[in-house]
DNA sequence: ACCCAGGTGGCCC
DNA sequence: GGGCCACATGGG
């Protein structure tokens, strides 16, 4: 079976650092994670940038402004009835535990913070780990859809379920608010050029690694023998 | 005209 | 716990 830490040795070489979260603040980081949810980061980003524009682009600001001047703003990033509500949702709620200062926010127990983070609408396991790790400083491991994927297809582990992958990795890798990061970053990078719905194991630094690669291999030279 | 994107919540069994 | 579905925009 792969070896994580070669799988992500493998990414690096390959993908190279990827500066990750793309973000300049704490606070970036916040609202790109809850903007970006099931769309193309591209949108999100444009939502942030009219955020910016507007002048409207911090906790206090967001936590008065009503509901339909931010929907205006952040509409790129589809799903506008909820990921309007989601982000003054937040803002608020930091607010009032820290008077919107994230320093204060983050300054407390991980576990009290993450289920914090939980509790808000919109936020689940991977929106609240992402703003743990990339925002808030803590090493603890972000799952998606792509890290499931492409873990399922090397024969990782056989699990769809998020804190059993979560588990997985944080148990195989070494705990480190570096490499956790990059990791992450890695598996998003080869899932949107290699390993996708219908993947590019041509082009893939870890298919000599990969369970799904191999049986794929196998398939072909049964039906190539056949003829 | 589809399919997809760095999810989440609601509802049902 | 699992399975299914709606949610909305913009790019391939």
């Amino acid at each position: 079976m792969a070896d994580p830490r070669l799988v992500y040795e493998r990414l690096y070489a390959r993908f190279g650092p990827q500066h990750w979260w793309p973000a300049d603040s704490p606070f970036e980081v916040i609202a790109g994670a809850l903007l970006m949810a099931q769309t193309a980061w591209r949108n999100a980003e444009a939502a942030i940038a009219n955020l910016k524009r507007a002048g409207l682009f911090d906790p206090h600001g967001l936590a008065k402004a009503p509901i339909q001047t931010i929907r205006r703003l952040v509409k790129p990033a589809g799903l506008y009835r909820s990921k309007p509500r989601r982000l003054k949702a937040f803002c608020e709620h930091l607010v009032r535990v820290a008077d919107g200062d994230l320093t204060r926010f983050f300054a407390r127990p991980f576990e009290t913070v993450r289920a914090e983070l939980l509790s808000l609408p919109g936020v689940g396991p991977e929106t609240a780990d992402s703003i743990l790790l990339y925002a808030g400083n803590f090493p603890t491991f972000v799952v998606d859809a792509y890290t499931i994927r492409i873990g399922r297809r090397l024969g990782l582990f056989d699990e769809e379920r998020y804190g059993a992958v979560k588990a997985y990795f944080e148990s195989h890798v070494l705990r480190d608010l570096a490499l956790f990061r990059e990791y992450h970053a890695l598996f998003v990078a080869h899932g949107k050029e290699i390993c996708r719905p219908r993947p590019r194991c041509e082009a893939c630094p870890v298919r000599d690694l990969c369970a799904y690669y191999t049986s794929l291999v196998r398939r072909r030279s049964v039906r190539h023998a056949q003829r």
